[in-house]
RNA sequence: GCCCUCAUCGUCUAACGGUUAGGACAGUAGAUUCUCAUUCUAUAAAUCGGAGUUCGAUUCUCCGUGAGGGCACCA
C-alpha cells in the first residue's frame, strides 16, 4: 500500500501533507512531504531526528531495487539486530527506519561510528577506497603487522578508559563497548601506525619476524641470493630485527650482507672521510685482521680496541670508516657483529677494494 | 540551498560541574650505545568565539564559526 508506480519506476510513498518546492541542490521543482520526524535512538549519538520528507525510488526504470530498498530487506532477512556503519549513513537511516515500518519490522539498534578523515598530505574528507593509504591491503603489502593495524584503528574513537594504547586484541574486544565510542572524527596519523607497528616488530619472537622476513624476501628481487642459507639469512634477520621500524626496511637494511655490489652513500662517504685518517686507519685494519680472532662479537671487539689503543686513538676512529667501506652507509648493526657475520675475507678484500678506491680517486 | 553530526596540544585522545587540563604520536634539547635506530630524561604545545545557567564551566543551554556527512532511477 505505500508502493506506487511513476515514470516506470517504483516508488516508496511518504505519508503527510504534500507541496510543491523549487530544489536548489537538483535544480528542479520537486514534491515534498510534511512527515513527522524519524526518532533514531542511536547507541553512539544519542536521539537522532530526521524527518524524511520525498518519495524515493525502490525499484528503478529497469527492474532493479536499488540500495536502500536492498539493504533492508537483507537485514530483515538475515534478521541482522544491530545495524553498526559509519556516520556518513547517518542522514540516511531515517529512510531505512520507514522502509522496516513498510515492512512492519521493528528497525534494529543503530550505532553511527565516526569515520576516519584524510590526513592533510591525502587532502581533505572523509578517506575512501581510493586515497592512497585507505586500503589495508596496502599495509599488508608493506608488511605491517596485522595486530599493529587493528590495535591503532581501534584507537581511532575509542579508547579503553585510561592510558593504555598498546594492548592485545582479546583486551580490546573485552573492554570495548559502543556507548564508550566517540562521536567526534579523527584523521589518520600514517606516523603513529609506523610507530605502534614497529612497537609490535620489536617484541616479535625471533622466529615470527623470520616468517615474515622470509616472506617479504620472497618478494624481492634478490630472492634467491638472500634466502640461499637459512643459517646466515637467521643470524642477520636477529641482527636487524631491533633496529629497524617495519618489514619493508629489510632489503635496503641488510642489501650489503648479500652482494658485492651495495651502493656507496655519497654523503656519508664525505663526511667520514673528512675526519681524521680513514685511509691510514683503513691500512691498519688490513694490516691486523689477517691475525685476528673473528670468533666472536667480542673477541673482534678486543682486535679493534687493541689497534687503537696501540695507535692512541679510539675505537669510533676505526668503527666509522670500516663500517662506510664495508656497508656503504653509517648506520646498522654494530661493526664486531656484521665482520664476524661477513667474515675475515670478505671484509678484508672489501676493505681493500674501498681503500683502493679512494687512493685511485686521488 | 535544505537536512544530520561533531568541536580539548599539529595529530589521536583523558579529565562525577571544582585537576598545576593528563597520556600517546610527531617536534625540540640533552643522556646512553662503536654508527644508525631503540631506550631514558627534559621541554614546548590545547579547552573555536560570544552570550546564558551556576558560588564555580573543557563539561549544561542557546547563537555564531569551523569541520565532516547526507540530500540520485550510485552503492
Amino acid at each position: 500500500g505505500r508502493a506506487y508506480e511513476k515514470d516506470g519506476a517504483v516508488w516508496f510513498k511518504m505519508l503527510g501533507e504534500r507541496y510543491k518546492v523549487y530544489d536548489d541542490h537538483r535544480k528542479k521543482e520537486v514534491e515534498k512531504v510534511k512527515a513527522d520526524a524519524v526518532v533514531i535512538n542511536d547507541q553512539i549519538r544519542g536521539k537522532v531526528e530526521r524527518a524524511e520528507d520525498e518519495d524515493f525510488v525502490i525499484f528503478r526504470s529497469d527492474g532493479n531495487p536499488v540500495f536502500h530498498f536492498v539493504n533492508v530487506v537483507d537485514d530483515i532477512t538475515m534478521k541482522i539486530s544491530h545495524i553498526i556503519r559509519g556516520e556518513d549513513h547517518l542522514s540516511n537511516t531515517s529512510k531505512h527506519v520507514r522502509l522496516y515500518e513498510g515492512f512492519g519490522v521493528t528497525p534494529p539498534v543503530f550505532a553511527h561510528i565516526p569515520l576516519i578523515l584524510k590526513s592533510p598530505e591525502m587532502g581533505q574528507g572523509k578517506m575512501s577506497k581510493r586515497d592512497k593509504g585507505a586500503l589495508i591491503e596496502e599495509y599488508r603489502q608493506r608488511y605491517f603487522l596485522p595486530e599493529a593495524i587493528v590495535n591503532y584503528l581501534s584507537l581511532l574513537g575509542w579508547n579503553p578508559g585510561d592510558d593504555r594504547e598498546k594492548m592485545p586484541i582479546a583486551e580490546i574486544v573485552r573492554l570495548f563497548d559502543l556507548p564508550s565510542v566517540n562521536q567526534s572524527n579523527a584523521k589518520f596519523d600514517g606516523k603513529k601506525l609506523s610507530h605502534m607497528n614497529m612497537v609490535y616488530l620489536l617484541e616479535q619472537p625471533v622466529d615470527r619476524f623470520l616468517a615474515l622476513a622470509r616472506n617479504y624476501f620472497q618478494t624481492q628481487a634478490t630472492a634467491q641470493s638472500v634466502l640461499a642459507n637459512e643459517d646466515y639469512f637467521r643470524e642477520i634477520m636477529a641482527l636487524a630485527q631491533p633496529k629497524i621500524k617495519g618489514i619493508e626496511e629489510l632489503a635496503a637494511y641488510t642489501g650489503y650482507f648479500f652482494t658485492e655490489e651495495f651502493p656507496i652513500d655519497a654523503k656519508v662517504k664525505e663526511k667520514v672521510m673528512a675526519k681524521g685518517d680513514p685511509k691510514a686507519r683503513l691500512a691498519e685494519m688490513i694490516a691486523m685482521i689477517p691475525t685476528a680472532d673473528f670468533s666472536s662479537d667480542a673477541s673482534v671487539e678486543e682486535a679493534i680496541k687493541q689497534l687503537a689503543t696501540a695507535k692512541v686513538l679510539g675505537f669510533g676512529d676505526y668503527q666509522a670508516v670500516a663500517r662506510l667501506a664495508v656497508t656503504g652507509t653509517n648506520a646498522g648493526p654494530s661493526i664486531t657483529a656484521i665482520f664476524r657475520v661477513l667474515g675475515k675475507e670478505r671484509v678484508l678484500s672489501r676493505l681493500q677494494k674501498f681503500l683502493a678506491g679512494v687512493e685511485e680517486a686521488e
